[in-house]
RNA sequence: GGGCGCAUAGCUCAGCGGUAGAGCACUACCUUGACAUGGUAGGGGUCACAGGUUCAAUCCCUGUUGCGCCCA
């Protein structure tokens, strides 16, 4: 017997450990199924589920169970990813709480402490993702640092270096100083900085009444200052142009330069160019020829190097001493010492607030500092091409389409990536240096060796390159690396390209973006065919979630208070296209009833004696009833699979929720009440077989999106053995004997029940006194139908008899209209005419004004001859059904008087 | 500044050239033997605004306003 309600916690750990003991999770290679592949975006090692998580898991979770039970070999590739700086920081606080820092560790022992930690805890999102339900097949589980992913990322590498589309170069990349590392573009976020415009007054060398007005954001990177420059066309400058002045503080001299990156409209016009500390100056230098003057170390503290040597003293301008009380100052500190400095000088003219863009490093905070380092660099430029011709020619598709403009921007104006970090957690660069810095490429450091020695005609000692990789070139390499790549395994063969990769709009430049780069250069083929792109989800306001914020929901939580069935339903339900999901607690409360009328609905079967029948033909059904929800099942099926095709995750919900509650509950089981509490014949077995044949089918829908509840209910009806729902078969179309026919008896009898409804309750006529109903104007086969169902109707609209009414219906009854017939209910003391009147006068306006707009419609002579001929036919079949209820309805007044 | 998206019932959102929908919330009634995490009924919308196309516009086009996001 099934309990009062379902006990969600203690049902789903038992089930999931079965699921995955059981292989129900196992892809299967030497299955004849075709295969369904959906790569994981592999979860950062160091994460925790999120609502984010949970969103994208819940949708490749019903992707792929609901591809399993259409009989697809399905695989759902686990994974994390080693995520580079977050892990290595994870490890370093711990390390700092034992008073350890990671240099005097030193690297290799670092690195076994980061595995052990790996090791001890690296598997928290793992097991939450099982908590979610997620049939992930965990005996392909991979890690992006190991040896077969590694070996990969090694061979890519060196390929990729060997045909030149990976390179060193000394340039400007964006460095963070508190991690002391390189970042890419993508983990720079620009936020808005209230901060000030200072106006530096610059000399003019050989003009002491002359001078030039810089404003900049930056003053302590004057240091750096290698030219000014004005625009072209700037009047005001146009004298000064070719002459120089002398940087104050260091007394250099540096000339004025015209470059069009100055804008006349802001500040002075004039801007100082530091070439070696910002990427507009960078350019500007590289036109110009301007040398590259570094001031700031790795951590953003002044250094002296490049300056020292050409230190000046220059009363009332430069004072060498001051400059080299700057050194090693923190950037902060030394703009505020600078700008007293320029300020007692009388050089500052003015400040004036502003508010500008400032880069910050995604991960930490830190403000990010351009920096001037030799780096190895991708060129994602050419491998994007390809990427492009993917999307171009819809070998790739995005869902929504709305996005492919946003991978196309990004793609085509793609800038060189930046590869290596300053890290010492990751893949480990397999590039190794002679004693005269030649630098050397191989697999393995024997490799390196035999072409050193090559170059060298001698054997020479050798260091491998300190910085790592960036975490997305390995997770580039996940669609293939996974399946065993770089050897050709049955998996590879079998499992690439990969169906859909879902995920969010933020991720579209990591991994869709680098996973097609990837997999077009060296798999010669994409690693997915459809990009599926949900939303964010938000809180209940619709604010993004952030732990600052403090606005953030906790998916485990919910999964505890609620269960993961109800958690996903609310997901999946909210799922449309291209839309953020607003997201709270009461949300999943209220999908969770869901969940309990189904566990009612299917108590209700079961103590009715509903139980699986094996055999049963639903083409042999006889009974309208049983019939009629067949079709009504069909057609749920029908709906839920086009929306699940289309990615349409709120209409399949809509479809099963709509199915299950108001037909199969409100009206359906309703029905089937005086068969199966009457006494035992045909007819209640074959509903009951057919009651069982649709709950079968409802779990079977429902198994993707909720597969704790189902599978607990289609084993207690003995459909198969618990654990089984997973590998069931996904419903088809029923087939049924004239379908239209039961369609049309039980759409009658419910609309009969509905009109009875909202008369009584309009009329206030309580539900302890029952009501004959007389039917006028009948036609022979309603009233036969309302004899068939007189039960249901008895007792679903509290009706005591139902009779044919020859003649004038008596004085005192309420009325209503359905279809040919008027159905009266003679209540003579109960009934107000009054208020009888109202409402008919009420119904009978409504009537009349939807005539005329009908009519309206119709007379219009261009409708007619222009619009579709079956609009215009509906259009005039509309206008009689609405003509003969105005008609029923005068009458019906009339008889009041 | 460039690009994209959104605006429909109190709230959250479907819909889409041809009779405006759902869930929640609200109101009234109902503890009837699956379910009060329930049942029944009801109220509630010039589909942001202004033009245009069309026989017909919530839907297509243009503009305006407001909100959000991405990129510089």
């Amino acid at each position: 017997m099934l309990d009062k309600t379902f006990q969600a916690t203690d049902t789903e750990a038992r089930l999931y450990a079965a699921w995955e003991k059981d292989g129900a999770f196992a892809a299967d290679p030497q299955s004849p199924a075709s295969p369904f592949t959906v790569m994981i975006p592999p979860p950062n090692v160091t994460g925790v589920l999120h609502m984010g998580h949970a969103l994208t898991m819940t949708v490749q979770d019903i992707l792929i169970r609901w591809r399993r039970m259409q009989g697809r070999d399905a695989l759902w590739q686990p994974g994390t990813d080693h995520a580079g700086i977050a892990t290595q920081l994870v490890v370093e606080r711990q390390l700092s709480l034992e008073q350890q820092t990671r240099q005097a560790l030193g690297r290799d022992a670092f690195i076994e402490r980061v595995w052990k930690w790996k090791a001890e805890s690296g598997d928290g999102i793992t097991k939450q993702l099982r908590r979610l339900g997620a049939s992930l097949d965990w005996s392909r589980e991979r890690f992006t640092m190991d040896e077969g992913l590694s070996r990969a990322v090694r061979e890519v590498f060196v390929t990729l270096h060997r045909q030149k589309l990976i390179y060193r170069d000394r340039r400007l990349v964006n460095w963070d100083p508190h991690f002391r590392t390189a970042i890419s573009d993508l983990e720079v976020e620009s936020k808005e900085v209230r901060g000030n415009l200072w106006y530096i007054r610059y000399p003019v060398d050989g003009a002491s009444d002359l001078s030039i007005t810089v404003a900049t954001t930056r003053p302590e990177t004057m240091l750096g200052d290698v030219a000014v420059a004005v625009h072209p066309e700037d009047e005001r400058y146009a004298a000064l142009i070719g002459r120089s002045v002398i940087l104050p503080l260091t007394g250099r001299r540096i000339p004025v330069v015209a470059d069009e990156y100055s804008n006349p409209e802001k500040g002075t016009g004039a801007v100082k160019i530091t070439p070696a500390h910002d990427f507009n100056d960078f350019e500007v230098g590289k036109r110009h020829d301007l040398p590259l003057i570094v001031v700031l170390d790795a951590g953003a503290n002044i250094t002296l190097e490049d300056i020292e040597s050409d230190l000046r003293i220059e009363p009332g301008l430069a004072d060498p001493e001051f400059v080299r009380g700057l050194q090693g100052l923190q950037r902060d500190d030394a703009r505020r010492v600078i700008v007293e400095e320029l300020e007692r000088l009388g050089l500052l003219e003015k400040i004036e607030p502003h508010t500008h863009q400032v880069p910050h490093a995604e991960r930490g905070g830190a403000v990010v500092e351009p920096r001037l380092t030799t780096q190895w660099y991708c060129d994602a430029a050419t491998l994007a091409g390809p990427a492009i011709e993917a999307v171009e020619s819809g070998r790739v598709t995005f869902v929504p389409r709305q996005w492919e403009n946003t991978f196309f921007s990004w793609m085509r104006n793609i800038q060189p990536w930046c590869i290596s970090r300053q890290l010492w957690w990751g893949h480990r660069i397999p590039a190794w240096y002679g004693p005269d810095g030649e630098v050397f490429v191989a697999h393995d450091e024997a490799g390196a060796a035999t072409l050193a020695a090559a170059h060298y005609g001698e054997t020479v000692a050798l260091t491998q390159d300190e910085d790592v990789l960036d975490t997305w070139f390995s997770s580039g390499l996940w669609p293939f690396s996974t399946l065993g790549w770089p050897d050709k395994t049955p998996e590879l063969a079998r499992y690439y390209p990969t169906d859909v990769l879902v995920t969010g709009f933020d991720i579209i430049f990591f991994w869709v973006a680098r996973m097609m780069m990837m997999g077009l250069h060296f798999m010669d083929d994409v690693p997915f065919h459809t990009v599926f792109i949900h939303g964010l989800v938000r809180d209940e306001r619709g604010q993004k979630m952030s732990k600052s914020k403090g606005n953030g929901i906790d998916p485990l939580e919910l999964l505890d208070t609620y269960g993961a069935d109800a958690v996903r339903f609310t997901i999946c339900a909210l799922t449309g296209v291209g839309r953020d999901l607003k997201f709270g607690p009461k949300r999943v409360e209220d999908n969770r009833a869901f969940i309990t009328k189904l566990w009612n609905a299917a108590r209700f079967c079961e103590m009715n004696g509903v139980k699986a029948a094996p055999g049963f033909d639903p083409a042999k059904v006889v009974s309208p009833l049983g019939r009629w929800i067949l079709h009504e099942a069909s057609k749920a099926v029908q709906e839920a699979t086009a929306a699940l095709e289309a990615y349409r995750f709120d209409d399949y919900a809509g479809a099963c929720y709509r199915f299950v509650w108001n037909r199969f509950c409100d009206w359906y089981l309703e029905f089937t009440k005086p068969a199966f509490t009457g006494e035992a014949g045909p007819e209640a077995e074959e509903l009951r077989a057919v009651t069982a044949h649709v709950l079968d089918v409802v779990l079977r829908l429902l198994q993707p999106v909720m597969p704790f509840v189902t599978d607990t209910l289609w084993s207690e009806f003995g459909f198969g053995p618990s654990g089984g729902l997973i590998g069931a078969a996904w419903p088809e179309q029923i087939p049924v004997t004239d379908a239209a026919g039961a369609a049309a008896e039980l759409d009658w009898v419910i609309r009969f029940i509905s009109e009875i409804r909202t008369v009584r309750s309009e009329m206030n006529v309580p539900p302890s006194r029952l009501s004959p109903v007389l039917l006028q104007g009948a036609t022979q086969e309603s009233v036969d139908c309302a004899t068939r169902w007189r039960e249901a109707i008895g007792r679903m609209a509290r009706v005591s008899e139902i009779e044919a009414l020859q003649g004038d219906p008596p004085r005192g009854s309420a009325q209503t209209v359905l279809g040919d017939a008027t159905l009266v209910l003679p209540l003579a003391d109960l009934i107000d005419l009054d208020v009888e009147r109202a409402r008919l006068t009420k119904e009978l306006d409504k009537a009349r004004g939807e005539i005329e707009k009908t009519e309206r419609k119709l007379g219009n002579a261009d409708f007619i001859a222009r619009g579709k001929p079956e609009v215009v036919e509906e259009t005039r079949e509309r206008l009689v059904a609405q003509q003969g209820e105005r008609d029923r309805l005068q009458v019906a007044l009339g008889r009041l008087a």
